[in-house]
DNA sequence: CTGAAAGCGCTTACAG
DNA sequence: CTGAAAGCGCTTACAG
């Protein structure tokens, strides 16, 4: 005999009796429970999470899909690992596990969601890296299985998600810059299928029109997160007739390299030209002068998007609100020297400044 | 009705039948497992996981354990999501779900193990971390559950581990500084508990011992995994009146602080100061002069992780060797400019050559 | 090759 | 407050 009919056995009880004084049913004598709380902490007895959840018909455990690729170095790395840091503070109050799922890039992440949906093999799901188009969506909203997006789509509706206040961001970033008297703007949207980039570049274009500039598509550079991708930005930007002479970048990190290009070729940021970073990254940090950016709490958006998985769960619902979580999280400004000034000498040209010849 | 049953009156054959040609069971009829397959395609059926892993006695996943800590900044994330990329795919191959477990800083990491070995949620465990004495191996062998650990430990013996060759780097390290010349060499070693950071620096230890070299111990610094880390080793190194030619350094990534405050100290990194990193961090690619370094394969630790794992476990040992894995990975030396030559004026002090009054 | 039946280890109405 | 029993949805000897 194993497990909890072992456990009966030994002490001359029913199982019934066990595992109603194992899972707090209040319906046990005190001294009953206290009796098998004893020997299961003694003996080591666990409930078996297979039998428990064929029983019960959940798994109390959530998955959190992470999609997983580092050779294309879209490095989102240092950003879900903070995010899961606050998903499992919270499921782990709640006595949930939280199973990070790795899908590889050379899979195919629909299969891989519906493997385990279909399965039931988790009670929630948190849902990273959206896409614009999104038949995961759809997946998740016609299984009937609890969950939240990291991240907005086009597809589907009604369901809860939490995103990033990209236009918040935008908006600030592109009036500062403004009215600091710079028109020629650049920004740098993500590699990769993600919406966020999507989203990123469509609030570029929509506050340089609101501010009545005209949209150029030289300006508008692509990145991934990498130091090094900052020097292509410094050379894009200043190879150019027309030069740039304000940058949003998308990743804090390129900061690190376009200081270096720029300054190989003899220019100062913050002077030659203005720098915004989106979100407030660690290596970034030591810039000098200091990146303009936003800050971002990652454990805050893990903790929240954890909450408003959990609001859907019947297990935890009654402790939240009831209608779908969805909105952006704002980001604070945090300003730096990078953006200070105005436009150095607009419309001099970087081969005039520092000669490439 | 539901699930197998379900599936089985739709069809007309008995659930064993059902259970038998989704399975891979030879004793079933090519045309009836041909129906059966057609059918569970169609409808979406797959076999709940609870009750399976209940009949079988196995879950057919493997958990892979990671401490997560974004403020301590230990910040192994993009260390561990190479290796887990590696394990998941050799995982995938094998059919089997790698469950990525995040055990945050706040709570118990060997409770946190305990329940999930309790509770047979996993059938295997990659343990990553493992401290010098490392009670959660003990917990490992006595449940008898299969598992390698990524890094040794002096807790437990004769289990499966795979961990770096830190003494082959350490040993190539300080013979190339020598054979330069170099005497006063310095090492960082890595904050937190894990086992590594004594080994590297008992490595530093003996190989400096065979060149016949006394340990100063105020040549041993701690970092973490932070570019600025690399100021303050600067900083340390260059006040000190006998100061150091050389370092090791555990975090690359603290070369980009370093080469910094080198130069605003008026230095010149791999002429004032000859460094080595030890691992090839994609973040400190892109120094000037190149870091000296050693090449590791995250995705290939990954995956001799996973197969050390698979050797272990009842459903998949028949493909591979019996004996334990145990070995150290080795990493091939990537030379760079950065310790290129001998010291430079030995024993000239930092204030002569650029003065801090 | 197939089916009836037992069993995996729990939980939970139901009856007392 | 407690127990006997059914049931969760699968798999797998066993018998044919």
């Amino acid at each position: 005999m194993r497990g909890i009919a072992r456990l009966a056995q030994e002490l001359g009880v029913s199982t019934a009796t066990i595992s109603r004084a194992l899972n707090g049913n209040p319906n046990v004598n005190k001294d009953t429970r206290k009796m098998v709380l004893e020997a299961a902490q003694r003996l080591g007895y666990v409930a078996n999470q297979a039998a428990r959840s064929l029983a019960q018909g959940i798994t109390r455990s959530v998955g959190f899909t992470i999609e997983i690729d580092q050779q294309s170095s879209t490095s989102t790395d240092f950003f879900f690992m903070g995010v899961i840091e606050g998903a499992q503070t919270v499921m782990a109050e709640h006595e949930l596990d939280l199973l990070v799922l790795p899908c590889a890039k050379s899979q195919d992440h629909y299969t891989y969601l519906e493997r385990f949906i279909s399965r039931s093999a988790v009670d929630g799901i948190i849902l990273a890296e959206t896409r614009q188009n999104d038949k995961r969506i759809e997946l998740l909203q016609s299984s009937g299985i609890p969950f939240v997006t990291l991240g907005r789509s086009d597809t589907g509706n009604g369901y809860a998600w939490i995103d990033l206040d990209f236009e918040g961001v935008m908006r600030t970033s592109i009036d500062r810059l403004v009215a600091n008297g710079h028109r020629r703007i650049g920004v740098t949207v993500p590699l990769g299928q993600a919406n966020y980039g999507a989203i990123f570049e469509r609030a570029y274009r929509e506050n340089l029109k609101r501010h009545g500039i005209e949209i150029d598509p030289a300006l508008v550079l692509t990145t991934r997160h990498h130091e090094d991708d900052g020097a292509m930005v410094a050379d894009a930007l200043f190879d150019m007739d027309d030069r740039a002479t304000a940058i949003v970048l998308f990743h804090e990190v390129t900061a690190i390299g376009l200081y270096r290009r720029l300054r190989e070729r003899g220019l100062e940021p913050g002077r030659d030209l203005a720098i915004i970073g989106f979100r407030d990254e660690q290596s970034a940090r030591f810039l000098s002068p200091s990146v303009t950016c936003f800050h971002l709490s990652l454990q805050d958006l893990g903790m929240a998007a954890a909450r408003a998985l959990l609001a859907q769960m019947p297990l935890t619902a009654h402790a939240f609100p009831k209608e779908p979580v969805q909105y952006c999280v704002p980001m604070e400004l945090v300003p730096g020297e990078s953006d200070a000034g105005p436009p150095v000498r607009a419309g001099v040209r970087a081969k005039d400044v520092a000669p490439v010849s």
